[in-house]
DNA sequence: CTGTTAGCGCATTCAG
DNA sequence: CTGAATGCGCTAACAG
């Protein structure tokens, strides 16, 4: 490899000229025009870098940031939730010099000991996760306090209220105006479908809240998904396609269908369709997520969850952390919210009643 | 920060002993066990960690294995690809002791630049990356010989003969077997669906070989899309099915299609709904790629890349390339291929003539 | 059985 | 205007 002193000796000159002038010190410095001219020249000419680990060791800083994440994001649902994420992520970071490093992590239990090792070996600046690897963590753990630790630390949709900087989505107007879509529509009853196991509970809070407001009758269905976690969504959709037939009653007379996620509601349309009913001939149908609603058929009517722009709050307070020690102090507590958006699409049409 | 001389001094020895316990040559050097005991403990209480950077500088390596891509496949079509693509390279590296730096560049034609800055830098030991990278990158520039270069590459899927490692997916078998699904429907005449700015001609004559083979009739159409790569994947898909319907003549009269991709099966799906036909009753449907057929409705047929498996095989090649120089010579120039396969779903069914 | 020393490549202080 | 010397944290010769 080509160091410093590779380049100095091509151009004539020191190790210490080479490093002024190649971090645009020159001129401060009042290093000659020909010095400058000679060492940038020879740099070129040899393709010399500057070794990160050398550089980093000497500053104390990587100028990098870690996005956390274990396998399920990766190869499971979330594929598009990430894609989303880092698409907004890159491009910010990027433009103040930073990297990203993605880590993930195929032990699901190690994600985030993994992560505060990172930033132990100083390979990360700052850390950006998801609130469900916290919580995952928290189970079997003490909470790691932000003073203690003193981990520069962004959470994504953190459900427990821990002391770290937390970006969330607030679907509160998205879900209002989704009913108030199916109102406008002509519904007068909307369910609203959900796995027993779900936690976002504030989702349905919002759906009754919506529903009393438009007089529209809310009705809950709850369903139980065995064997879920399938490596192939198919066998997803068709498990819960499954699941849903079976409490087929409590769904088929009410003709508008809010899902809690696009899986679901594509679980419902299957099951639909196996009975002979047609979205949104029968049903009019509104999903979750917009990852897989975009390339339903017909398109689905979904709440989107801006992901590229929950990407770049998360960033920039993670590059404020990284570089100030102080923002970690201010930022930590701190709570951000982004506006999920309703999405209308083909799912949803007038009330067939 | 916490470091080897912390530990030291609170072992009551010194760093060099420490090194030696923690990096496991304790015994070799013959360090009493007491001493080992005082080492381990302290560096436990302290929560210590070797500087990554310190540690790769001594080294001259920084285990780490660099996956490039850009933003394309991050936020566009090919998020599951990526997904799919990290999920069987992550859990093989990290099994090594490597890590994974995944770099994804905003500027869509400086990746590969980014890629060789990284390795320069020396942030990582092997770089992997998509062949399409490289061929944008060859439009314009002149080619890299790796005898020159010296940099660890491994390619995945690249059309143009590289004197890197290749690996590549074979669909030979996997298309014989989809066209012999269809035919043993009954089908005697299959339509190969393909854009006009395709490059993967191989497909095309598996296709036009399985056919022959079989003495079913081989249809090929091309059709030209304007204004794709859109960032919302349904108007992609719309787009498809506006491009379709125009020339909706040349395939109405063939109930078997193959498509180039899921994305364009897609297409072809809408643009034959909104005719009126349906799936599977009217045209049988076939995919490639595993990439949006599973979520579709019905679920499609379709030929699937193997990518877990593709990843595995980059990456083996990568971490051999990363750990022995020699290693580098005896890779490039090779090539090793995973089998695609074909997966009947719920989009195929009898010829309904 | 253990410690001293040197050097990886860089940026920076201090001295010309 | 420029260079020699120092140290970031770690490991590996080389001494004891």
């Amino acid at each position: 490899m080509v160091t410093l002193g590779d380049v100095a000796a091509a151009a004539g000159t020191s190790t210490t000229t080479v490093s002024r002038v190649l971090n645009g010190c020159g001129d401060s410095h009042r290093i000659s025009a020909r010095t400058q001219q000679a060492v940038t020249t020879a740099a070129e000419e040899l393709g010399y870098r500057p070794s990160y680990h050398a550089r980093a060791l000497k500053a104390g800083r990587s100028n990098t940031i870690g996005l956390m994440c274990n396998a399920d994001i990766l190869s499971g649902h979330g594929q598009g939730y990430f894609g989303g994420m880092i698409d907004g992520l890159n491009s910010l970071v990027r433009k103040q010099g930073y990297n990203l490093l993605l880590t993930s992590d195929d032990d699901r239990h190690m994600t985030l000991e993994q992560g505060v090792i990172f930033w132990k070996e100083q390979r990360v600046d700052a850390l950006i996760t998801f609130g469900y690897i916290i919580e995952r963590y928290m189970a079997t753990n003490t909470p790691l306090a932000p003073d203690t630790v003193g981990l520069p630390l962004v959470l994504i949709e953190s459900q427990w209220p821990l002391e770290y900087p937390i970006v969330s989505m607030n679907c509160a107007s998205a879900i209002n105006d989704a009913v108030g879509h199916l109102a406008d529509l002509g519904h007068q009853c909307i369910t609203y479908l959900l796995p027993t196991s779900s936690q976002a509970d504030d989702r349905r809070s919002f759906f009754e809240i919506a529903c009393k407001a438009r007089k529209v009758e809310a009705r809950i269905v709850t369903v139980d998904f065995p064997n879920d976690r399938q490596h192939d969504r198919w066998e997803t959709i068709a498990n819960r396609a499954k699941a849903i037939d079976q409490i087929w009653s409590q769904l088929a007379d009410c003709p508008a269908v809010m899902a809690y996620n696009d899986h679901m509601a594509l679980g419902f349309q299957l099951a639909a369709h196996n009975r002979g009913c047609h979205v949104p001939h029968d049903f009019s149908l509104i999903g979750f997520d917009d990852l897989y609603a975009q390339t339903a058929l017909p398109p689905m009517s979904t709440i989107s969850h801006g992901l590229q722009e929950m990407g770049q709050r998360a960033g920039t307070i993670a590059l404020e952390m990284a570089t100030s020690p102080d923002a970690v102090k201010t930022w930590n507590n701190r709570r951000e919210t982004v506006e999920a958006v309703f999405i209308p699409r083909g799912s949803t049409g007038p009330c067939p009643h």
